[in-house]
Parts: structure tokens; C-alpha cells; sequence
DNA sequence: CTGAAAGCGCTTACAG
DNA sequence: CTGAAAGCGCTTACAG
């Protein structure tokens, strides 16, 4: 029934029921609707059924008003090529949720990219403002964007703890601090008294919380805290060994592949001489392509990220935002699982 | 620099420049910037970087009419909760070529089901039309809702072929009609001269395709086409082996599974006696759960579905459907894999 | 050469 | 009780 010409619009609507633009607005949302003759109102509500007449999303959003559209911004592909496909369990959780909630979900891919990474400003414009509030996915993050954000007072979430200057940042993370803090009271219950941090020397969030559980789960101890640095695996087993340390906990998987892989050569059997525990899941868009045999076949000992969870808890957090802007921070707990790699230390370490 | 109150205008920054909210707005566009002062121009720069202006994204697109949106809509979830992932590789392409031709993609979540399935209509309006044209993907699909689709002159592509007594469909599909008859000439080629065919009753375009193909195949080789039907796989494959048939074509690896497993009850060896070529992809989605080894273990004879060009090409014709409204039907062929379930017939069928 | 005015589609306060 | 008018932020044709 629509004119060639696309789009239905109100005032096309109010035309043919002979009524104005406004009359139809107001049948449309219902809440005025006692002040309008019943005759009226029928006669728009068939039009519009002929019509086939939806709303022009820009034109609410600019009134202000909201289009029960959640957005979701990821820095890279949502739908990745290759077998690793780390956002799977956290879009998951977010339809799941996003349809329970009632919302539609915008991805955007609408913007190009430069140095490779998309962008939520374009040429200075914040493209997620279509949406009526959006979810930020991703470990790789723009400070200067975050910051923007914030200060102009978009609401959004973050799938992962972020902090920020400008103010404080919504976000649903995974408990980094209190489950880095079990791990290391589970090794400590093993027997181990010798237990060292293998960190990296970036320092985001997720690295920064990990090495605070670590460090608040020594002091508890009254152990010194022995970090070591991740650049060469072979280097930092080496320095481990001479410290004597017997547990070792470590950032990522793949960094715990690059110890495994050089336990041997230093004269390390894991997990007889040294227990290897992994601070995360094995996340597999970190493994290296260039290894054919895929390093999942190892039984890790690690915490597993309640990925599914956090996305469904993002959706949450953005529609509280969206009903009421005050920034909201929720940690999920993480749970152990114990794996093949960890094992009571085989000489008991003098205290 | 912003005021509290969340956004800087053009009209803010034009008060404070001192010149009227056009001006400020062509600054921005350059196009026309020939025709200001170059002092003017100047301050209004300067005051833009001052208050740190960005253009809203809405009152741009509203002048435009274009909400450079694409709707997905499946009947399923897009993101599935086990292994099976039957979208993804569609929506690779799609994510992509979304990107390329700069469109957002709106997900259409908010509906909730019945029975169990997702509506394009809700309450009698169509959720699609938030967006300036929608891509429609999946194995189920409500008849009733694309006949009213075609109708409204909504535009959408179906990922797959499509037909609607309504009208024409817009799609882009795998060309099975041609892929079948490729197989069957390449199972002649090997010397087979009894190739069935095991087909379903339901009676979708993508199977009416595959038997097409078939029987055109049959027809040009004057031979009489022998199609079984799968209701039951031991019935049909005894059939099968009555006719004297060498070579059988399978309409999905569910019911290749399905006859090899009973292959040897029948006092069959494939592809020694009897060649299996399934036409298609494994499909994951359609693998019975109940069996813990997964049939991908065979290297089924078959052809591939080009679903990542497909999904690249819908939203390509989409595109031009919406510059040019007028049905666009793209047929992508598919690439024989030869696997290991077809070889040439041990004895020479007679002619 | 410049800048004010119209209008994109919508909602709601406000005048009749 | 009703409906026309203002305005959300923007671009561009058009009058001065």
C-alpha cells in the first residue's frame, strides 16, 4: 500500500485520515490517547494499518526519545574468520538477554576503519548515539574514546572492568583479584609456599587485578611477592627455578604454552616439579596460528571467565542505566577448574 | 568545555563565534567553506576545538532520510549456544560486507517468540522497517510473513532461494540446481550408470533444486531417475541396492550418516559398492545431538555452499535494492569436494 | 559574496 | 476536549 517513495511518514498518515501530523503522533503513543474521539482514533489506527507506517527511528532519537535499541561496539569483527571466536559466549548472553529485555541490538560496522580498529568517533561524531545506549566489547580499547564518552555522558557498558579519568565507567568484569586470591589460597592448601606471578609488562586492567589478588594473597602469607616477567619464557622459568618457586601462576595460555614449552630444557616436569595454573580460560584467538597442533589438548588448571554471564549482565546494567544515569559496577565471580597442570609440590619447601 | 548538560550544539558554538548556526555547519562541511571570510572561518574553528563539538549523527541522517541501517533477521538466535553454528559463516560475509558499503546492522531481538520461533510481525506491524531494508536468513521461514513482506514492498534479500506466490523474492542462493548436475556428471564420468537419488518429502526450494538438478542430469543421460525417499534410511537403501544402483545422492550428511550407518547391515562397502555424495555441506546444526562422535569424521564426497559469498552478495543486492527497487535474484555456484565416499563403480553397469 | 530560512520525522507543551 | 506550533540538530537551496 506504500507509495513507491519508501517511507511512510506521519504526516502521509495524517493526510489520508484528514487529521494532523500531531493526532497521529499521539494515537501512535497512546499516552494522550483519552483526548482523542474514539471515530479519530480508529480512523488513524486503520490507516496506519494500510500504510504499513513504522516510525523513523532518527526522528525519536532526536526528540530525545528512546528506540529500545541496545548497541554493541566491538574495535574489531564481531564474526571473526578464523576458529577463534572469542565474543561468541559473551554475544550470547547478550541476545539472549537483549530478547528477554525486549531490545533490538545494532552493530555497528557502519564506520570504516583506520590503523585497522574501527572507531566510535568518525570525523568526530559518536556513532553509537543511534542506539539508545550501547555495549562496549573488547580487550583492545581507545582511552581517548573511553574518555570522551564518559564526558559527553553516553550511557554504555563495558564487558570487562575499564577505568577512566574523565569519571567513573559502568562495566560487568569478571573478579580477576578474587579469583587470582583463590587460586593462590587453592595452591597454598596443596602444600606450595613458594608461589610466583607471571605477568607481562603492559598494564591494563585485567593484568592490574591479577597481579593485586596475587600480591594481596602473598601479603596475607606474609610471603614477598615474586613477579616475573613474561618477555622470555625460557629467561623467567630460569629465574622461577632459581627462586625455588614450586606454583606458578600465569596471565594467559598462550603464555603458559611458551613456559610449557621450555619446562623440559630447563629441566622441569610440570606439574611434578612446578605446578602451572592459568589466570583466565584458554582464550583461543591468543593461540599462534603458526602451531598446527592446537595447545587446548593440554588440561590447564585455571579459572574459567563467566563469559555467558557477563553478556547477559551487560544488558542489564545498560537498561537500569538507560531508566535511571548513575554509573554501575558489577564483578562476576570466576570458577577454579583444577586441571591437569596444577599437583602438590614433590619436596614440601622449608618455611 | 562542554556545559553539563551533556552535547555542544552548532548553535551553541555559533552563538559564541558570533555568527549565525549555517555558517558553523559549513565550516564543518568545507564544501561551500570558499564562500566565508577566512576570519570567520578561523573562529569558528577555533571555537569548535574549544568546546570540542562533534556533529550529532541523527540530525545528519534525518536531513539525509537514510538511517544507513541494514535489519539481520532469523527466526532462530543468531548466536547459538551449542557447537552448531549454522549462521556464522553468513554472516561473516554480511558483517563484512556491511563495513565495506558503510551500514550498521540492527539485529532483531526485541520481539520475543511464538512458538518458540521469532515473528517479523508483531501485533500486525513490521518490526523490519526500522531499518532501511532487511536481510532475511534461515532454514525456517513463515510463508504467510514473506507473502506479506513482498507485498508491502518492503525490501529485503533472502539468504537462499526464496519463492512467494505473491511476487518475486529478492535472494541470493547456492545454485543447486547446477551443483547436483554437476555431481551426477562427474559420478558419470567415473563410469556410474545407476545414480540415485535419496530425497525428502518436504518439499522446500532448496530440496525441489537438488531434484531438479537431478532429474535434468538423468534426463540429458536418457536414463529413468530413481529417487528414494529417507523416511527410512535401511528401506531405501535396500531399494536403492535392488535398482542396482552404484552411486547415490544425498540430500544432507544427516542422512548420509543415516544410510552408512545401516551400509553394512545391507551388505554394502562405500564407496567400493556404492558411492555416497552428499549435496551439500556437513551441515553442524543438523547432526543428530544423541551421537557423541561426530560424523565430521567422514570426508564426504560433496559439494560446498558458498555461504561467506553469499552473505557478501546479500548485502550487496540489498544495497541496490534500495537505490533501485526492483527484485534481484543471484544464484553462487558451488565447488565439487571430492572426499572419500565416491570412487569409480567396481563392475560396469550394462548400458 | 554572505547568512537567514526551510525542512528532514518526530513528540509534547501550549494556545484555542 | 482538541489541534497547530515549536523545536530536537542538522544541511542546503535560496533570498538579500
Amino acid at each position: 500500500m506504500t507509495a513507491g517513495s519508501g517511507r511512510v511518514t506521519q504526516a502521509q498518515v495524517a493526510r489520508l485520515a484528514g487529521v494532523s501530523q500531531a493526532v497521529v503522533s499521539m494515537v501512535l503513543n497512546g499516552s494522550d490517547s483519552l483526548r482523542i474521539t474514539p471515530e479519530t482514533r480508529d480512523r488513524v489506527q486503520q490507516v496506519l494499518r494500510e500504510t504499513g507506517y513504522t516510525v523513523d527511528i532518527m526522528g525519536r532519537r532526536l526528540r530525545g526519545k528512546s528506540n529500545q535499541i541496545l548497541g554493541v561496539f566491538t574495535y574489531e569483527s564481531v564474526f571473526p574468520s578464523g576458529v577463534a571466536d572469542f565474543y561468541r559466549p559473551f554475544l550470547l548472553g547478550i541476545e539472549e538477554e537483549a530478547e528477554q529485555q525486549g531490545f533490538d541490538l545494532l552493530l555497528f560496522t557502519s564506520g570504516g576503519r583506520r590503523d585497522g580498529r574501527r572507531r566510535i568517533y568518525e570525523a568526530g561524531t559518536n556513532r553509537l548515539r543511534i542506539a539508545d545506549g550501547s555495549i562496549l566489547l573488547g580487550r583492545h580499547n581507545d582511552p581517548q574514546e573511553l574518555a570522551q564518552l564518559v564526558e559527553e555522558q553516553f550511557p554504555f557498558v563495558f564487558v570487562g572492568r575499564r577505568e577512566s579519568p574523565t569519571g567513573p565507567i559502568s562495566y560487568v568484569g569478571a573478579d580477576y583479584v578474587a579469583a587470582t586470591r583463590e587460586v593462590h589460597e587453592w595452591l597454598w592448601g596443596l602444600g606450595h609456599r613458594r608461589i610466583g606471578l607471571l605477568s607481562v609488562t603492559e598494564e591494563n586492567e585485567p593484568t592490574l587485578d591479577r597481579r593485586a589478588g596475587y600480591e594481596a594473597a602473598a601479603r596475607k602469607h606474609r610471603r614477598p611477592p615474586l613477579v616475573f616477567l613474561a618477555d622470555d619464557p625460557a629467561i623467567a622459568l630460569r629465574q622461577a627455578r632459581d627462586e625455588g618457586v614450586t606454583a606458578l601462576l600465569v596471565e594467559s595460555s598462550a603464555m603458559a604454552d611458551g613456559i610449557l614449552a621450555c619446562a623440559h630444557d630447563v629441566g622441569l616436569t610440570v606439574p611434578a616439579d612446578l605446578s602451572l595454573v592459568v589466570l583466565g580460560d584458554a582464550d583461543p584467538s591468543q593461540q599462534p596460528h603458526a602451531h598446527a597442533v592446537p595447545s587446548t589438548a593440554t588440561d590447564w588448571s585455571m579459572f574459567r571467565i563467566p563469559r555467558h554471564e557477563m553478556g547477559v549482565h551487560a544488558v542489564r546494567v545498560l537498561v537500569e542505566l538507560l531508566r535511571k544515569p548513575q554509573s554501575r559496577q558489577l564483578l562476576l565471580p570466576c570458577t577454579i577448574h583444577e586441571g591437569a597442570t596444577a599437583a602438590g609440590p614433590s619436596t614440601t619447601d622449608s618455611r
